[in-house]
DNA sequence: TTGCTCCTCACGTCACGTGAGGTGGC
DNA sequence: TTGCTCCTCACGTCACGTGAGGTGGC
């Protein structure tokens, strides 16, 4: 039995998504609407995802669930970074400078605008948990005088 | 025109919606699945929202969008809280001592709970942001690098 | 060969969005 | 009285959940 064969370290549907803390719907949704493909299929047509996926599904969760984006702009952010991708590959063949200042730009403009999102809501995140503490506090306190 | 038939100072739904930053549709929404009732109605049947509406309005929000709660969820959180404020109610009238501190236990665990889910998503947050600035001095360079 | 996991429809659900057609309030 | 906002259905949408019925892989 080769590497091929046994799905050489390749993740099957089932570990892919419980590794990811999501359900197999989940990916083959995010497959369906072009999202994210798994690297490669096995014979029988069952889904193969390699680390990279995984690592890409991860962020994408995070972008998602953590920060708000929907879908459609998750695929752009993640079109984004992957035409930057593309320009570290192009370094050498010597790619425009023009079209590499314009990808860099883009790619610095994406990152910005998750930057800010990311800080908005550490902002709220941070006044919502004073406020918790100190309704946590009065609690104690209130808990106390009954005895 | 006096108070009552002028609206009394509260807000019809449109206006509670636009300040609250959400749409008239997902406050009705609430109302239809016992999440959050209008203080009162107009003869003819329009929502009137007063300024505790409106804090309840952006709680719901907080828990929903900033925490990730489903509305289930959140109904019942906001039943330990109203739970919470009928306890200060009754506070002189002499309630049962095991109830006040049944009460408090229960609101206090709640409160923990949500203080956990902040915690995590602060902690998340923070990682994240930690990689994004890291990008961002990467990207700059780069376009140093073109000139 | 036996389970267990995978596959593809396809309908259900949650939290609304979006008109259709009609009545109410400054 | 004229707009503008409100009302109630009711169907559409996004991101999946949940079986139904069947095939594939260690």
């Amino acid at each position: 039995m080769d590497e091929v064969s046994s799905g050489g370290g390749l993740l099957r549907i089932g570990k892919a998504a419980e590794r990811a803390g999501v359900s197999p719907r989940t990916l083959r949704w995010y497959e369906e609407i072009g999202l994210l493909a798994p690297a490669n299929y096995s014979a029988g047509g069952a889904r193969r995802y390699t680390e990279e996926d995984m690592g890409r599904i991860v962020h994408i969760r995070e972008l998602q669930s953590l920060l708000g984006f929907d879908l459609g702009e998750i695929r752009d952010i993640l079109r984004g970074e992957d035409d930057l991708a593309g320009l570290r590959h192009e370094y050498r063949s010597g790619a425009d400078q023009g079209r590499r200042r314009e990808i860099l730009l883009e790619a610095s403009a994406i990152n910005d605008k998750v930057c800010e999102v990311v800080a908005g809501k550490q902002a709220r995140l941070e006044t919502m948990m004073s406020e918790l503490t100190e309704k946590s506090v009065r609690y104690a306190s209130r808990l106390k005088e009954l005895d």
